[in-house]
This record gives C-alpha cells, structure tokens and sequence, in this order.
RNA sequence: GGGGUUGUAGCUUAGCAUGGUUUGAGCACCCGGCUGAUAACCGGGAGGUCACCGGUUCAAAUCCGGUCAGCCCCA
C-alpha cells in the first residue's frame, strides 16, 4: 500500500499536539535551518522592538510576538530573505535601576552612591536578564521564531559606542544643546523625564485648591485673589501675572476688596459681592504687592503683576501666582524680568531654607501646613479639595515637580516639518495612526530631554571643562587618543573618572554626569544593532527604513516616534515603511491588566492552558488594532472549530485514502462538478488570503481560512461523503481525493504563518513533501481552476439546500423520506451537474427550474387593514371571513369590476393588494441569491416505501458501526417484522438495502436475537452478522 | 480643556472608503432533527430603536453635524 496515512487522534488536547510538534522541531533543527539566509534574491527587513527582560514575558508580550512571528512566517514562505530576523533587549532604565532599589532596600541616590554606583550597576547588569528564561521558554512555546542567539543587547559596549557616533554626529551640527530649563522632574529618583515618560503617568488626583489673598502696597484691605493647586510653591512667589486684555473687577466682598477676572466674580463669588471698579488687566501691570510668606530673601523688582499671555480665565480667578522656579512659563517670567530664582527646594523635593518653618519636609507634604499657616494670617480666602489630572512618575508613582535643571537637549523641535514629511512615507495599521496620534504628536514634537540624572544607562559622551567648553566623544578610539585609556565596560563609574584636557582652553574636560534616556537606546536600534559606523554590516542607503515593525499603541510616542526621529536626524530618512499598532489585552471583564491589580496574565500560564495554536488563533480575533479581552470560551471555541474540524476532514481523507491504497502522488484530474468546484473555491481562497497576506491584512486572511474550512468540512465532504465509499479506485474518485487532499494541505500552509504547531501537524499527516510546512512556499493560486460562475452556482444550489431542509423540518418531511419534485424559481437555471451532486441531500425525484407563471401558487386579496377598516368600522370583521370563505369569487369580482361591493359599500381595488399563497401540497421558501424553492409534499406509496428503505438502512449501518466492522467488511442481515408496510417495501427495495450495507443476504424470518428498532411507530427486529473475510 | 479612537443580539463579530430588498454570521440559550466525519452535524426559535439626536437624500448602520459613553493620548 503506497503510503499509509496515519490516524489522528482527536481526542489529543492542542496542547499536546503542540508538544509534540515542538519536541520534534527541536529534533529536526528545523528552527536554525530557517534562520539561515538564504539568496532569493528579495529581502524583508525586520527589526525586533526590545522588551526588558526584567520582569516575566505577559500576554500583551504574546500578542506583538505573534503578530510579528506570523508576518515573519508569510514572508518567509513567499520567498523572503529576511534580514535581521534576530531578538533584542532593552536593558538600561530607571524601571531596572527601580528594580535594583528594591533589591537592596533603598530609596534614594544618596543611599546609592553610599552602596557605590559600581556595586549598584553590577546588579543591574545581572538584573537585566533575570527572567530571560521565562523569555526563552515562553518565546519556545508559542512559536516565537527570530534567533534569540544573535540578539541585540542595548547595553553592550558596542551598541552604546554606537550611540556615541549618533550624539557626536547631532552635537556637532548643533543639535544637541545644554540649557537651564524647567523640566518635569521626579524628586524620588531624582531625574528628570522625557515628555513621553511624562506621558505615560498621568492621574487623577485631589489636590488642595486654595485661593489666597495677595495684599497690594499701599493700599489698605486690598487684595489681589489669586487660585492655586501648589501652596508649597508660594514661598517662591515672585510674581502675579494677570491677561492684559482681560477685564478685571474691583469688587467689595465681606468687608474687603478684591481684584479678579470680571467674568468668575459671580461663580467665585455669588451675587452679593459688590463691584466698585472695573479696569482692563493691563492697567492692573505694574502694581506692587506684599510678599505673601515673607521667609525668603526679598529680591529686587520682584512682587509686581506682570502681564502673561498664558494667563486664561477657564479656572482660577484670572490673576496668577508665579513662582519661576517651579513652572515653564513662570520661568519664562523670571528670565524676561531678569530676577534671580527663588528655589528652596533641593533635589529630592524637600524644601532646604533654614529660613522657612517647613524646612525639610517633602513640598506636597507640606501644602496643608502652609494652608493652616496662611489661614492664621488671614491670607487664606477659600481652601478645598480639586479633582485634576496630575503627572506622576510612570515608574514609582511619585508626583513629579517642575523644577528647574540643567538638561541637554536634542533639538528636535527644528525638524517638526521634515519628521512630518518623512510620516508620509509611513504606511500605518491601522491608517488613521498617520495623520492622528502620531501625526499630531509630529507636529508639535518637542526638544527631547536626553540627559538623565541617574546611573545605570548609557554614559552621555559629552564633556566639559570650568570655562564652559563642550566636547563630544564618538568613539571608544577616540576617547583612547584624547584621555590615553578607555575604560573595560563603558558604565559609570568607570567612565567617570575619565578626564582630558580641553582643546580650546587646555582646562581639564570631565564628563558631564549624566546618563541617556533609555528612549535614545531603543531607538538607536536600526543602527547600533550592527555596530555601525564602526562595522560594515549595516548601510543606511541599503537598509533603512526597515519594512515592518510592530508593537502596541503605547509605543507611538515611545518607540515608534524615537526611531522616526533618530532615522530622520542621523541618516535623512525613515526607520521603517510599515508599522502595524496593536492594542491591548484586557481581562475578561474589559478591564485592563495589571499586576497591582493581579489580573495580569503571563505568557507561560495561558500556554500552559490552553497551548500556543489557540492562543494565537485568539489573537488574531478581530483586527490588532482593537482591544480583545481574554476570553476562554472564545478561545476554546475557536480552536474547536478550527482545528478539531481538519482533523475531522483529514480523518475522513486518510481513513477512505487508506482503504483505496489512494496515495497524493498519484494524483488526480477533478472530474465531478463538485471536485471542480473545490477546487475553484480553494483557488479564490489562495488569492484573497495572499492578497490580504500582503496588505498585512491578516486577521481577515486568518478569517477567509476558517470560512473555507467550515465550507470544506459542512459542505463539500457532507455532499461527498458518498462518492468515497465503496467501487474501487476510479479516475472521478482519483480527482475527488486529490482536490480533498490539495484542500488540506493547502489549508495546512494557509494556516503556518497563524498556527504554526498545528499546520504542521496537519501538514506531516498528509505526509508533505517538506521536512516541515515551515519550510514550504506560501500557496500560489492557480486562477485557471478558478470559475466564478461555477462558485456562484453553488452558492445558489447551498442555499437550495438550506430552503429544502427548513422546509423539510417545518412540515415534518424527514430528511430520508424522498419527495417527488422540486420547484425553483429563479431568473436563471442552475447546471445539470451541479444540480446532481447536491440530490443526495434534496432527496427528491425531480427538481425543475420554473417561470412565475408556472408557481404552484394561487392569487388571493388581502384587504389593506389601514384603508379598509376605517372605511367599514365594525363591518370590517365580517369582510375578513367573506374572504375566507371565498376568496377565489371575491378575486374574481375585483378583477371584473375594479371594485368590491360589501354590505352596501364600494371598497375601491387599491384597498386590496394582490398575495400569493402557495397552493395546498407544496411548501416554499425564499433565499436572498435564489427565488422561491417550491416543494411538493405528496408523498405517494413507492416515496413511502422507500422512505422506509432509508429507515432500515440507517438502523443496519448504526448496528455495523456498533460492532465496529470496517467500512468493507460484509455482512448477513436478518428481518423480522409483522408489518405489512415493511414486507411491501422490501419488496420493492431490498436490493438496494443489500447494497448499501453490504449484505451478500438479507433474510427474513423470525429472529430471537438481533435489535428490536421503531420506526414510526412499527415495530423491526434486525439481526446482522459478520461474514469472516479472507485476508 | 484639546486630539485620536470605538460604540451593530448576552458574548465575539461581518457590513461602513463607492448609501439601495427584511443588518449577515458564530458562540451561548430554548425547541426539533440527524447519525459509517459523531467530543461532530442539520433546521428552527428567541434575542438588534445598528449608542443617542438632528441633517443631506426618493432611500442612511453606511455620508454630514452635534450629543453621550468607553478606551487611549495630550495639557
């Protein structure tokens, strides 16, 4: 027997499936061989975003990692060389540096540089990689294929030298900038963060809402009102900014006099304020005030309303509290009055002036004193709680402050038009990423904050020396050449202590203390995963922008806006062409994971479940782009429907194949209209999904798949079943399990880039002509196979079928008993063929395609209630039955006179409408592509008989199944029945049961044994036995 | 406050760029059937104001404007 098919075992869980399949990748090092490069001439470029593998690999980590393996997995099967198909880890960071405090039980800088920065960044290179296990067997398990073995690793020094080249390259064209700025700035790990890390940690919080009572010079029992959300910051007060072209109210309100924004006198202050004056707020400029909290050193020219463009009367009261220190625009303030800054407050957010009450106490935790001190005296007008948005850091939650610091900059904001003109060439999935969020984000792209005032991440290779020189060093030879040594590992603190003389002034240049925003490593990974300048591997002008990258909406103003900006910066170009955004996974009630909240799901645990081919299938649910909530019934339902199916298809195949020594490499023409048919639909099926396939269209793809799968398994093998069964190795029967065996192995490479495990699985069954489907060509449609009419055909005859078994089932025609005709009326007739192979299942003697006119149908009236009834009141009931009793004479008299006589009454025609009604005997139905199918419902007494035949038939075959006989195995039946009806049919057809069970006898007589069987109410026994075969 | 996005049955969704019979499916539920693929399968039922309001149009789930709600992003 050529090639025996195996047997399946359905009851064999994905998980076990996936197991198996993975255990004997790894014995085929099947993984490795695809990771080759191979010249074909076209090549895909990839680049892996780095995760951190500090922490253990979750669900949202499966989701990119499937969607960028299953990309991966098309191209390869179409042809692809695919480039940098390789890992990546992000490894510098606060989240790492957060991590290791933990680890050692401290909470601030000082208690680092008391441990010794050395000993700290030990443990954080260590920490780095502490769950790169978890990594590496999740990544296994679900089928991750990029080579973990040539991965790029952020803090390696060859990746950082190349950082070096890209700050050396921007700082020497001026683009990089150190200024004095207000930046957000979080007290408890002491550094400053990047407007996307600030974006990441936006909460709602209350805060205390104070309004406060500044007292104008000179003048007695009058105030300036003035709201704030900071009390901690009016210690630093310095100045009140008022609109200019705002009007302001002097009003007199219990006993005093207060200026504010004329238009919140009412809201702030209801209707029994009084207002004395009314001037415009430029006329309010220039006016001197007492200090509020005179602690601080006054200052000159200080304590004066200033005008502030910003300024707005949305909150507050239209008069603004400055304190230049604290603030972007009240710094801007400062700097145009030229004053000094007041700053009491050190750099872990504690105020540190001997001269304030408060002194050393963390500024949030010090707002309710200063609120009781300013209520003690009197300067206090209102106090309450605020519910507002407030920036906290997205690492450890403290509120940030905006404080002043020296910070370098990489002026980005200079290329807003050249980012934006470069996302043109950006091809986003979903589309509207391009001109939406990101795009907006693009346009107001501001200076990226590049230095950070931590430890552990990549050393900023700027120096500088007292006169206020800057230089940049690009490469580890030249810092050697300028410095005469170059430390081992590139890390503070051994870069530290690295000093040379400055080339202007001679003076000695140390490094500026800083380390680079983590955001600069993540995107430097197009270039510095290959060590470029410094190798040769990588060339801008051939390998940017990358083809494909992928990762989750959080990452538009992350990863995906860091590697545009450095590719449009250091070579003029993009990072990448098409970049496909995902959402999230939440929990099954829509909830977002997290782990605070512990319903965070990790990768290995849900592979665990349910295994890696469900999972993904899951994944693919819907577009990327939207969120999917964790659904185990889904998931189960999907794989079920999926997988379990083939394996029911390929069950069918094999077993029949096997039976007929039917062998795939022998081939076969499809003859029958339904192997045609197949064949036709598995072609279309092959163009749509590689055309979707291209458009990284992949979920619909996916979904094309499991439509064809259900039509495959419900449709076709339902209808053919029969033709596999019995009479020998025919040419039609060669076609027929040829198109079945096409269909499952190309079901089986249709499905590898979704369902790795299991296509191949599938694929071995059917026993491929590749050690695995991984290493196949993606299907090609052949559109000669493809016949759109002969599609079109079908679906009409499908939905034939269905109309015939509603029908069936609405007036109780089993499905066995034969009816004599069919009537369809259609526009146009349905193939003879066509017609044949769905007969078996229409079980009727006949079926014609008719016109209108020859419908078993009859025009009756109906009498439109809304016009009619109004017209005969109560008389309108008794219309009703006249028409029942006889409406053909009623018709008649329509027709005849255009009108209806009724008790009197002329009921004009248009008050009746014309209904068909199906005559007596037939029952019709209508479809959306067909007609109406008619079905004639007389059943006369050979239609009976042999309805009865099917009865006895379908008991014979339940009794062979249950003494689990082969499909060929011969049997002897015996019948033993008293009813007439039963012994009338078998006159008619017992040939016909013979054949179709396979009985060389069938006896009648009375039997002890054997199997008493109802049938419709008569009573059968039948009793069947093997006929011993001769093998 | 600004920007983006989503809203179709209990759940998962198709349809929406190019308006056109009654908004299609699957799951779950209920009822019935089938039985040589059977941990399948087939038919039916119930379940939708296509978030809401307005406009354009002969005609709107679809186009336009607004509102509401969720999510994300920004201040």
């Amino acid at each position: 027997m050529a090639g025996k098919y195996p047997q399946l075992d359905p009851r064999k869980s994905m998980l076990e499936v996936n197991l198996e399949v993975l255990a004997r990748w790894n014995r085929i090092g099947i993984i490795e061989e695809v990771f080759k490069p191979r010249n074909t001439g076209k090549t895909f470029k990839f680049l892996e975003g780095p995760p951190t593998a500090n922490g253990r690999q979750h669900i949202g980590h499966a989701l990119t990692r499937t969607l960028k393996d299953t990309v991966l997995r098309y191209r390869y099967m179409s042809g692809f060389d695919i480039s940098r198909r390789w890992g990546g880890w992000d490894c510098h960071g606060l989240a790492v540096e957060i991590e290791a405090e933990k680890h050692f039980g401290i909470n601030s800088k000082k208690e680092i540089e008391k441990i010794g920065v050395d000993v700290f960044n030990r443990y954080c290179r260590e920490s780095v990689f502490s769950y790169i296990d978890d990594w590496e067997e999740s990544d296994q398990r679900l089928g991750y294929w990029v080579d973990q073995t040539k991965a790029y690793v952020t803090m390696r020094n060859e990746y950082m030298e190349s950082e070096w080249w890209a700050v050396k390259e921007l700082f020497s064209r001026g683009m990089v900038k150190k200024d004095y700025k207000i930046v957000p700035y979080c007290p408890r790990c002491g550094t400053s963060l990047s407007s996307h890390e600030v974006a990441q940690g936006y909460e709602d919080v209350k805060d205390p809402s104070v309004f406060v009572k500044f007292a104008e010079k000179g003048k007695e029992n009058r105030f300036f009102l003035v709201w704030t959300t900071t009390p901690w910051t009016l210690p630093s007060n310095q100045f009140l900014a008022v609109s200019d072209r705002t009007e302001y109210s002097l009003v007199r309100f219990e006993g005093q006099e207060l200026y504010l924004a004329s238009s919140l006198v009412r809201s702030l202050l209801g209707e029994s304020a009084e207002i004395i004056d009314k001037v415009k707020g430029a006329d309010l400029v220039g006016r001197e005030y007492v200090q509020l909290i005179p602690f601080l050193r006054e200052t000159q020219k200080v304590f004066r309303v200033v005008p502030g463009s910003f300024v707005g009367t949305d909150e507050g009261t239209g008069i603004v509290h400055i304190a230049p220190a604290f603030g972007a625009d009240d710094f801007e303030i400062g700097k145009t009055e030229g004053v000094s800054i007041l700053n009491p407050v050190d750099s872990s957010g504690k105020f540190n002036s001997d001269a304030l009450p408060w002194n050393g106490m963390f500024v949030k935790d010090a707002d309710p004193e200063i609120i009781t001190y300013l209520k003690r005296n009197g300067s206090l007008f209102r106090s309450e709680k605020y519910l507002h948005t407030y920036p906290f850091c997205y690492r450890c939650k403290s509120p940030l402050l905006y404080y002043p610091l020296d910070t370098w900059y990489i002026l980005v904001s200079r290329i807003r038009e050249k980012l934006k003109s470069n996302n043109e060439r950006i091809t986003w999935y979903p589309e509207h990423m391009k001109e939406g969020r990101f795009g907006n984000f693009l346009l107001e792209a501001k200076d990226w904050a590049l230095s950070r005032n931590r430890y552990w991440g990549t050393p900023l290779p700027i120096w500088g020396c007292s006169n206020g020189h800057f230089e940049a060093i690009g490469s580890l030879e030249e810092l050697g050449k300028r410095a005469g040594k170059v430390p081992e590992d590139l890390h503070r603190p051994g870069i530290d202590v690295i000093k040379f003389s400055c080339s202007t002034c001679s003076g000695e240049m140390t490094r500026e203390p800083y380390v680079m925003d983590t955001w600069f490593d993540s995107g430097s990974a197009t270039y510095a995963a290959q060590h470029y300048p410094f190798s040769s591997d990588f060339v801008p002008e051939r390998d940017l922008p990358v083809d494909f990258i992928s990762e989750a909406v959080d990452q538009t103003r992350g990863w995906f806006y860091v590697l545009h900006a450095l590719a449009t910066l250091l070579f003029d170009t993009n990072s990448y062409s098409n970049c496909l955004v995902m959402e999230f996974v939440l929990d099954e009630n829509g909830k977002k994971m997290s782990k605070s909240v512990g319903n965070s799901t990790l990768t290995l645990d849900i592979l665990n479940e349910v295994g890696a081919d469900p999972l993904r299938l899951f994944l693919f649910s819907g577009a990327p782009w939207k969120t999917k909530n964790l659904d185990r019934k889904l998931i189960e339902e999907l794989s079920r429907k999926t997988f379990s199916t083939m394996i029911n298809v390929y069950q069918f195949y094999s077993s029949n194949a096997n039976l007929d020594s039917y062998h795939h490499s022998l081939g076969g023409e499809p003859v029958n209209i339904m192997d045609r048919w197949l064949n036709s639909r598995l072609n279309s099926l092959i163009a749509s999904c590689t055309d979707r396939m291209n458009a990284y269209d992949m979920h619909n793809a996916l979904r094309d798949v499991q439509d064809f799968i259900e039509d495959l398994s419900n449709f076709y093998l339902r209808l053919s079943r029969s033709r596999f069964w019995g009479g020998g190795l025919t040419d039609e029967k060669k076609g027929a399990y040829h198109v079945l065996y096409s269909a499952i192995e190309v079901v089986s490479r249709l499905l590898a880039p979704f369902t790795p495990f299991f296509s191949d699985y599938l694929y071995q069954a059917v026993d491929g002509e590749k050690q695995s489907v991984h290493l196949e060509a993606y299907p090609s449609a052949d559109t000669t196979c493809i016949s759109p009419d002969l599609e079109r055909q079908f679906s009409i005859g499908k939905e034939i079928l269905e109309i015939t078994r509603r029908l069936r089932q609405e007036n109780q025609v089993k499905g066995r008993q034969p009816i004599s005709e069919i009537l369809v009326e259609n526009e146009s007739e349905l193939a003879v063929e066509t017609l044949e192979s769905l007969k078996s299942d229409l079980n009727a003697k006949s079926i014609r395609f008719i016109r209108p006119e020859e419908s078993p149908v009859q025009i009756s009236l109906r009498a439109i209630p809304g016009k009619v009834a109004p017209l005969l009141k109560g008389d309108y009931g008794r219309l009703l039955e006249k028409f029942k009793a006889e409406p053909m004479k009623m018709a008649e008299e329509l027709a005849a006179s255009g009108s209806i006589m009724f008790e009197g009454v002329s009921i004009p025609g248009d008050f009746f409408e014309k209904v068909r009604q199906t005559r007596e005997g037939f029952a019709s139905g209508n479809g959306s592509l067909v007609g109406t199918v008619y079905l004639n419902l007389e059943i006369d007494r050979d239609l009976m008989y042999e309805g009865i035949a099917r009865e006895l038939i379908r008991r014979i075959q339940v009794m062979r199944k249950e003494m689990l006989l082969e499909y060929d195995e011969k049997i002897e039946t015996t019948l033993d029945t008293g009813s007439d009806e039963i012994m009338k049919c078998l006159e008619l057809f017992s040939e016909k049961i013979r054949e179709e069970t396979l009985s060389s006898e069938l006896k009648i007589g009375p039997l002890e044994d054997g199997r008493e069987w109802d049938i419709d109410g008569t009573t059968v026994r039948l009793g069947i036995t093997q006929i011993p075969v001769r093998h």
